[in-house]
DNA sequence: CTGATCATGTAATTCGTTACATGATTCC
DNA sequence: GGAATCATGTAACGAATTACATGATCAG
């Protein structure tokens, strides 16, 4: 493999009509953040990257008030970004869990402790699934209408995802009771 | 925030009775590593670290016939164990799921493509559950018999969770055939 | 005796976050 | 005029993986 996983985060978001790092950054923020997130420190320096790299090509742009980088796919970028898309290598997963990581040495605590664990676990994936509900009508409605649905069927795997620990915390916490 | 979080899966598996990197290691790679991995490069290092901190101590260990140093938990790592445990800070969650990544990037592809992908995530879930199961009549069985319980809820979780998934790939494979 | 397992560690590298620094412009 | 937002970047740090290096012992 030659470009990190972000790097097909910015050629993603590219392609998707992005065009500055702040632009890609915000998308990102309210999108793909819940299964791949991208700090500044990571799409400014990979933006330059994939410029030497001929994948991107970037140009001062003037058309609106500010200073800004301007960025698009060069014709090896679209390339490279189907052959990434259609590519069967091993996909990366990685989860990090710290609620379930505290459940699994539990056992050396009182029960009403166990239960607030399931509790807090249950708690913050509620937020999550609430935080990915306000998005319903915001962005994935815009890509939507662009004739866009995978943003959507995307946004709602993660709906469902959430729900789902949401309620298996909740099944945990009435047999803990 | 003092130790990293992988400090603690190192704590908790000295407290079920783990005591040498290697042994951690194990089990960490049949246990933990589903939700929270850990590798040599991080956990020789930090056993030492840890010792440093006076929350471990270490003593070479002659029991058996091979050279090794066993650690056991100090008093105060004993109370950094539990008080990690029953905090109520935020709980790190994170999520890099790169089939996921993809799907949201696949509007451009065809749609035989589009179904191959979900296929692709469903059978790396199934893989990981299939995993997951052949873990029931092990490790997990083991630490029952010696009282604990978490170990085996966190694991029918943990393949509840790849059910899950595989669940919501098969009905999209349906959908979008 | 030989391969699997036990056992410990380090070095290089990659990936990513956080905090900082800076400044222009737009909206109220 | 001031706050929010747009906009770009860098430096320091931290977390984690991978690959390497080494060697003893145990089971067949």
């Amino acid at each position: 493999m030659e470009l990190s996983k972000t790097s097909y985060v910015i050629l993603g978001m590219l392609r998707l009509g992005r065009s500055t790092g702040y632009e890609i950054k915000s998308l990102v923020d309210v999108s793909t953040r819940f299964f791949w997130a991208a700090s500044y420190g990571q799409i400014y320096p990979e933006l330059a990257r994939l410029e030497e790299l001929g994948l991107v090509h970037g140009k001062r742009d003037e058309s609106s008030g500010r200073r800004r980088r301007s960025y698009e796919l060069t014709a090896a970028g679209e390339r490279a970004l189907d052959a990434w898309l259609t590519s069967s290598e091993p996909l990366h997963f990685e989860l990090r869990h710290e609620g379930v990581l505290k459940l699994f040495f539990s056992d050396s605590l009182a029960p009403e402790e166990r239960l607030a664990q399931w509790r807090r676990i249950r708690e913050e994936h509620e937020r999550l699934g609430d935080q990915l509900r306000s998005l319903s009508s915001g962005p994935a409605d815009a890509a939507t209408e662009e004739g866009k649905r995978m943003p959507r069927e995307v946004l709602d795997f993660g709906i469902a995802y959430q729900d789902f620990i949401v309620d298996y915390c909740k099944r945990m916490e009435a047999k803990e009771d």
